[in-house]
DNA sequence: GTCAATGATCGTGTATACAAGAATTGCGTT
DNA sequence: AACGCAATTCTTGTATACACGATCATTGAC
């Protein structure tokens, strides 16, 4: 518990928008929040603040916040961001790559192709997350790593839905066997170029997207 | 006053920190801020929460909040990232270019050729936000809009001291005219190779950025 | 004389009280 | 029966009070 009651909480509520606990639109009530947790408005007040902030929900004057509902439009725009940020670290890694990152994203790759291999579409949900943030971390610029991470984070659930897709688990994993070889012959354009591409909503997986949120 | 006090407030210490008010590494007492605005503490938190969710201060558990300090390589990070994300939008400009936004960028883009050629730095420097502005405008991309409005409004400061530099007004303006033509033709890579290039910081323009840096 | 420990003081973290605005419900009128 | 107005209630916004932790200074010991 963080030391911390408004971080706790903030961290608290932000997992359970994030896990769909508190649906899209939903209203937020300061002192069921309060009451539910224990604890006074005060920090509530101060963990929905913060989370206005991010932009996971929206606090509307004196009318309460609401967790706010991207729709998938504002989800398809948001994996653009992401794919583009994704493609910068990429190049970034390919040119700066050390030996522990190299390591790092050896070790992560080898853990998806198991789970991919299994087609284990949880445990490859989860070392797709590590594999991509070992490549965050290796691109060695703090301030994106940060914003990656955060947008990440944001995109968690919808990048869990698309794994549900069929045969996506090895689409997945043969890109990021292009994307590592890119990295490892140090050719930052085309990690950029590939991790776009991987990363990014094109064509029919958008519909994809689309079906799947649906479907919640 | 904008109906809430701690999102005036927000705003307020947010352009206090900006316009270099309130110096990198000074710490912000709230008891202070509060009788300084003539309010209680509590806004003052909630906008102290705020500005921390988005990265503008660092708040210790139990012993204060401080303006962050991003530092010369830190500040190369944020230009490098922005510079992507405004690559993005200048290729998305060109795909989706409509007549609105195509006149919003003609004539932001004639602004700064007023200034440019007058050598009024000041002016040059609010015509060119409105000019790329524009660009994200034309993106068409809500998120990425927001996106790279936020991460300009915390480069702003830094952006001004860069023009500062000699010839660059002239330097800059000559970019734009690329940029334009790169964009009304279409040309989304083109674009985007432009406005990465016209952002970001390369070889020399990094130590001027330095030099401002640590003039102020 | 310097370093450490202990107490005082200051500032943050949380709770609660109070005020003001928005929503809802009930009553009256058409 | 439906619409509108008013009053009540519920929720948010702000202030204040209190408690706990951190920092700093002072004093004592080595």
């Amino acid at each position: 518990m963080s030391e911390n009651v408004g971080r706790w909480l903030r961290d608290e509520i932000e997992n359970s928008i994030l896990s769909n606990e508190f649906s899209p639109g939903e209203r937020l009530d300061e002192t069921v929040l309060a009451t539910r947790f224990g604890v006074s408005r005060t920090p509530v007040r101060e963990a929905l603040m913060q989370l206005d902030a991010i932009g996971l929900i929206e606090i509307r004057p004196r009318r309460g916040a609401i967790v706010i509902d991207p729709g998938p439009h504002r989800v398809y725009e948001m994996f653009e961001v992401m794919a583009e940020l994704e493609g910068l670290a990429g190049s970034l890694a390919a040119r700066r790559l050390d030996k522990a990152s190299r390591e790092a994203i050896t070790a992560t790759h080898s853990r998806c192709e198991q789970s991919a291999a299994a087609g284990d579409s949880d445990a490859y949900y989860y070392d797709n997350e590590e594999f991509h943030k070992a490549i965050y971390a290796a691109g060695r610029s703090e301030f994106l790593e940060e914003q990656c991470l955060q947008l990440h984070r944001r995109l968690r659930p919808y990048r869990r839905l698309q794994l549900r897709v069929r045969n996506r688990l090895s689409t997945s994993f043969s890109e990021h066997c292009a994307i590592v070889d890119a990295i490892f012959a140090g050719d930052g354009d085309e990690a950029r170029r590939l991790l776009r591409a991987h990363v990014g909503i094109q064509g029919e997986r958008f519909s994809d997207l689309v079906a799947s949120m649906a479907a919640r």
